[in-house]
DNA sequence: TCGGTGACGCGTT
DNA sequence: GAACGCGCCACCG
């Protein structure tokens, strides 16, 4: 075993910890990984997704917008985003200061 | 084995 | 605030 597919079920594990109705960017999910400036790696990754049980459609990129083409599949994530609660503003853009998942622990415990 | 491509991000201009 | 260029790594032919 020890195959590749460590790695990108490492990125898989960090995208399962995103909470429902919260979405992350690929840059993200790269550090929390443990692979800074591999944001790329991580769009790869979610592309060979394998199992449903991965909240990919959570994953957009750090514009706040779904990179992925209509005609691909992007219809389908914003659906789905929508039915967890995101709202998305007139230009197909989701703000992020809003939506952002943040594991970091709150300063202010708020 | 080598080169090009890709669900991207960040710094600089 | 927007556009351009470079970086980084895995997969395909």
């Amino acid at each position: 075993m020890g195959n590749k597919q460590s790695k990108w079920e490492t990125i898989y594990s960090v995208v399962k910890q995103i909470p429902e109705g919260k979405v992350a960017t690929y840059g993200q999910i790269a550090t929390l990984a443990g692979y800074y400036r591999q944001a790329r790696q991580v769009g790869y990754a979610l592309h060979a997704v394998p199992s449903d049980d991965i909240p990919w459609h959570r994953v957009i990129n750090a514009q706040g917008k779904i990179s992925l083409n209509l005609t691909l599949g992007g219809a389908v994530q914003r659906k789905l985003l929508e039915s967890e609660g995101v709202v998305f503003t007139a230009a197909g853009v989701i703000p992020l200061r809003h939506y952002q998942w943040q594991p970091t622990i709150d300063p202010l415990g708020s």
